[in-house]
RNA sequence: GCCGGAGUAGCUCAGCUGGUCAGAGCACUGCUCUUGUAAAGCAGGGGUCAAGGGUUCGAAUCCCUUCUCCGGCUCCA
């Protein structure tokens, strides 16, 4: 048989041979080195049997930034945790062990709880064997020999795993652990250069809160210490971007133990989310949206129409009040606006009507998943909520979108679009659940969106079109949704009147593009680091005296910014020019203007963030430049 | 909610094998200096060591409970 190499030559092999044996004929060096293959695109384990006529791809120790030997080091690297913890604690039974982005965990089920401090010494033992030295084995099994074996050593985890593998069973041995396995794994352990544990948590088996609680250990491996080390400094710098430590640093929001959840906006917290609602509310109104205000709370009635008292209680505040009868505050607007809707007869020639609102909304989060802006129990969301005819629906998801992608294009934020799908809990029968899917498929598709599937990610009312971003710690957020909603404008019996005189059902679609706007600020105080463009950060232009008898001049400057709608402060402390500026710079103030004898409103000596030297600009100029610089302008 | 870790001044942290352990830097206040592009000098105020209970002659330090925060899991904008 014969194989293509990424450089187009051919290699005749003899049928059945493996990469390995591929690797060999090219040369010993390469085979030693070798540590994936890449078969057709899709990697495989080295010691598969190639197909004929095969594209032959194959990784080595070089490839050391490469996700997927990067991906199949950390793999190998979770085995031998498993080998370790098996040794260290007797009677312990091993779960999954996969790969993830930036390491791999693998969860146990041990007899005894383990803590933060005997990581240690596991992490010791792996390195033990590093120095040792390990060699993977692979074999391939039926499925009876599997369940045997693992039903044997008390493993029950891996029969369960077995029963409910699909396609063939392959195993993997190192040292004197076995693991089903589907690989690939590493020809031996000598690859792996830096080994580390990086901590220790619960997860539950399957993922499934109803069942066991397994300790789950992470830990991450590179081909090189250096590798390692480049990484934890990279964690490093990602940690002095973390929203929550920016927002003390700025002085932009902080929180308390007396309403969990809840930040208190200081004012330069509020200047971002005064400019982020004041272009959601001029946006909405240059699109056909009516701005709206509705009620804060309702009685529980309400919310047994919606269905949120049924699948949503558990999330909700209530309010108990007079003779038993219960109140809960919203957490979201749809209800609110489905009354709205509802209270006045519409005919087809009104429609669609766009309601929105950007009303607080309380949801009752578990306190475990609390996060600062990013999962917060007071959540504002640029919330709308369009009625309009079945016929409508292409158009207005349409508009959705473009509106979307013009958002997003200010901030410089591409996320991951989601398409979320009718959860088992689902309103609404298949059938029309079926239609609405295939409604944002389509739309998806018309705007040529990628997107991938999330299995039962829907919305209880409606499946959902989420998009995802990433922080700055790598943990990624649904942001912005669209939501196509037949169930709940159903039953709050919502119609309008056709051209034929008959009552037609209505389609709501529901969507929050920033999601909401603590969880958006969050991620855009990551993703600029703090140094906001001039149209978002708080203090636009800073003042500095040269010394007091400049103060009131620099007091006068900031009188005329503030008419030129510039958002701007002074310090005139007793300090020195060189700590004024250099805290300014620590603000991220984008302009600072340092007033003395030299200067006048012609020419204002100007320094930008982060420049070294200072321009000589006049104030209208500089007013102008700010103004050009902004998406409200 | 679950597993693990933590909570000391406004912020960042030291002290935590029980006994001058209530500290440092920044911030703040006062005074001196009157300042020209990333930290002037001196002095001073400030903490029921998260809260409650316990062990002890003695607790920031050890134990228990609660609250909050941090890293995950589940859930979610």
């Amino acid at each position: 048989m014969q194989v293509t190499l990424p450089d187009g030559a051919t290699l005749e092999l003899a049928d059945g041979a493996s990469a390995l044996v591929a690797a060999r004929a090219i040369g010993p060096k390469l085979a030693e080195q070798a540590v994936l293959a890449r078969v057709d695109g899709e990697v495989r384990d080295l010691r598969l049997a190639l197909p004929d006529g095969a594209r032959l791809e194959l990784l080595t120790t070089r490839d050391r930034d490469d996700p997927d030997a990067l991906a199949v080091l950390r793999h190998s690297a979770a085995h031998l945790l498993a080998e370790a913890v098996r040794r260290l604690y007797p009677g312990v039974k091993v779960a999954i062990g996969p790969p993830i982005a930036n390491g791999f965990y693998y969860d146990f089920a041990f007899p005894e709880p383990i803590r933060e401090e005997d990581l240690a010494a596991i992490e010791a033992e792996v390195v033990r064997e590093l120095s040792e030295g390990r060699a993977w084995e692979r074999v391939d099994v039926d499925r009876g020999e599997a369940r045997a074996r693992f039903e044997g050593e008390g493993e029950t985890y891996k029969v369960e795993l077995v029963d409910t593998a699909e396609g063939d069973i392959s195993l993997y041995t190192q040292g004197d652990f076995t693991d089903l396995c589907r690989g690939p794994h590493l020809q031996d352990s000598s690859p792996i250069g830096a080994f580390k544990l990086t901590g220790l948590a619960g997860a539950y088996w399957r993922g499934d809160e109803r069942k066991a609680q397994l300790t789950r250990i992470y830990g991450t491996a590179f081909f090189t210490k250096k590798d390692l080390d480049a990484h934890l400094e990279r964690l490093e710098l990602a940690r002095a971007n973390d929203h929550r430590r920016l927002g003390t640093q700025l002085d932009l929001f902080h929180f308390d133990e007396r309403s969990p959840g809840s930040p208190f906006w200081h004012p330069k917290g509020m200047a971002i989310f005064n400019a982020l609602d004041d272009l959601r509310r001029r946006e909405n109104a240059r699109r056909g949206y009516s701005e709206v205000k509705t009620p804060l709370i309702y009685d529980k009635a309400l919310w047994v129409t919606s269905g949120h008292w049924e699948k949503f209680r558990e999330n909700m505040f209530q309010i108990p009040v007079d003779d038993g009868q219960v109140f809960a505050i919203k957490p979201m607007n749809c209800p609110g606006h489905m009354v709205m809707f509802g209270s006045q007869l519409h005919s087809y020639r009104d429609l669609p009507v766009r309601y929105a609102e950007a009303a607080p909304l309380h949801r009752n989060e578990l306190a475990g998943t609390l996060h600062g802006l990013t999962r917060v129990r007071y959540v504002t969301q640029d919330d709308a909520h369009i009625f309009c005819t079945r016929e409508q629906i292409d158009d207005e998801l349409d508009g959705c979108l473009e509106f979307l992608r013009f958002l997003y294009a200010i901030f410089d934020i591409e996320p991951r679009a989601e398409l979320s799908t009718r959860p088992d809990d689902k309103l609404g029968s298949d059938a029309e659940w079926d239609f609405t899917e295939e409604k944002l498929i389509e739309a998806l598709a018309r705007h040529e969106i990628e997107y991938f599937v999330g299995v039962g990610e829907g919305s209880f009312y409606g499946p959902k079109i989420d998009l995802h971003a990433t922080d700055s710690l790598g943990r990624s957020w649904q942001l912005g949704t669209i939501q196509l909603d037949a169930q709940m404008p159903a039953r709050f019996d919502l119609t309008y009147m056709g051209p034929d005189n008959r009552e037609h059902p209505i389609f709501v679609v529901h969507r929050a593009f920033f999601g909401s706007l603590e969880r958006f600020i969050g991620i855009l105080i990551e993703h600029y680091g703090g140094a906001f463009p001039v149209w978002l950060a708080p203090v636009q232009v800073r003042a500095l005296p040269v010394a007091d008898v400049h103060r009131e001049a620099a007091g006068d400057l900031l009188g005329a910014l503030g008419l030129g709608g510039v958002r701007a402060d002074v310090d005139d402390r007793d300090e020195t020019l060189g700590k004024r500026i250099r805290e300014a710079e620590l603000q991220k103030i984008p302009y600072v203007v340092v007033w003395g004898d030299r200067e006048t409103r012609d020419a204002m000596a100007v320094r930008r963030r982060g420049g070294q030297g200072v321009e000589s600009m006049s104030m209208d100029s500089l007013v102008e430049e700010i103004a050009e610089q902004s998406p409200l302008s």
